[in-house]
DNA sequence: TGAATTTCTTGATTTTTATCAAGAGCATGG
DNA sequence: CCATGCTCTTGATAAAAATCAAGAAATTCA
């Protein structure tokens, strides 16, 4: 079974059959470093499931660059405004290693429904559960200095200080690399 | 045509009559100032529309409250992820002014597909939506400070400093209410 | 209405974070 | 392997925002 028939499985709670089915719809891509999975203003018209590797999801504001997540193994690669409303793509999603990801397009994902009757139910609860993951995102930048956040990350996940450059850390934590250079000396003295 | 009515009509693009039955699955609910809809860990099991008045979703976090988003006709109470997941809710909902609400509890809500084939769709582009204004939130943050984000929610809805108390404002902006009175103090300079 | 309470503002000060600048460390590709 | 870019760190300084304290303004409600 590979990460993604996993994936499925087990939060979908769907059967081996129908996973089989499902998966059967995502096809293969492999990006090189560097590689743009999206681009600000393109159509967003697939979705991608990371297997391998790891991409940043980023934009131009001010003329700097705001990364706004980084996904890894297990996590999906996509512009959601852009997939579910037919809108121009909002980020950047752009391969920092090599990637294997597992794509799937529009008008194939909108036929998951026919192979699985319950899927608009999933899929509900699969954005529902994103968007509080947000909400706490939020809640995180209402009420956490920098020092806080960054405990926050490196406590959730330590090897990303070792795997992604410390710059779009920093940037996802909202601080400069300075700031960040200078808390991880803290942290570690 | 009640303000709801309005709401499903226009955002959902449901007929009158169908408006009408999921309309009437709805009960009025008023709350006297202080009252609260909703308080972190009990059960979430209703959604509110704001037919009038103005409410404070709030939590408390090390000792102080933090205001995640302040509620004003044509928004919703609710606790998502206690309603959709029947989780303990993580928010407070209090009336910070007489409120009317009109109120759907979880198992007439979950008729609404019997009313509506196509609302499981709906729902999910609804959800969708609350989304991607999550993470415009969470890139405000990242690439603002508390002066811009100050005008943004000034420029954006400038008749909720009349309304609402400026210290919950500066809690959902996520600087002291001593910030936001020398901020407002300078833009009307 | 008027006293009590809460909220808001202002000032002084400290802390946090950003900015600017320079150099050190690393990776990468010819 | 070395030169060239990046990236990261460090230091000095500036700016932004928080904290603490006190008084003014507004609100509440008895």
């Amino acid at each position: 079974m590979t990460e993604l028939e996993n994936y499925i499985h087990t939060n979908f709670g769907v059967t081996k059959e129908d996973v089989a089915k499902i998966s059967s719809l995502f096809r293969v891509v492999t990006l090189k470093k560097g590689d743009f999975f999206l681009k600000t203003g393109h159509h967003a018209d697939r979705l991608g499931f990371v297997q391998m590797g790891i991409l940043r999801e980023f934009v131009h504001i001010d003329n700097k660059e705001v990364t706004k997540w980084i996904s890894t193994k297990g996590y999906f690669a996509v512009d959601l405004s852009g997939f579910i409303f037919q809108l121009p793509a909002r980020w950047n999603i752009q391969a920092l290693t090599e990637c294997e990801l597992y794509v799937i397009d529009r008008k194939d994902y909108q036929n998951i429904g026919q192979v699985l009757p319950r899927w608009p139910e999933l899929e509900k609860l699969f954005i529902a559960k994103c968007f509080t993951v947000l909400e706490d995102r939020i809640i995180q930048h209402l009420s956490k200095s920098a020092e806080e956040r960054y405990h926050q990350l490196f406590n959730f996940n330590a090897a990303l200080f070792n795997q992604v450059p410390l710059q779009y850390l920093a940037s996802m934590l909202g601080m400069t690399p300075e700031t960040l250079s200078r808390l991880r000396k803290k942290a570690s003295g």
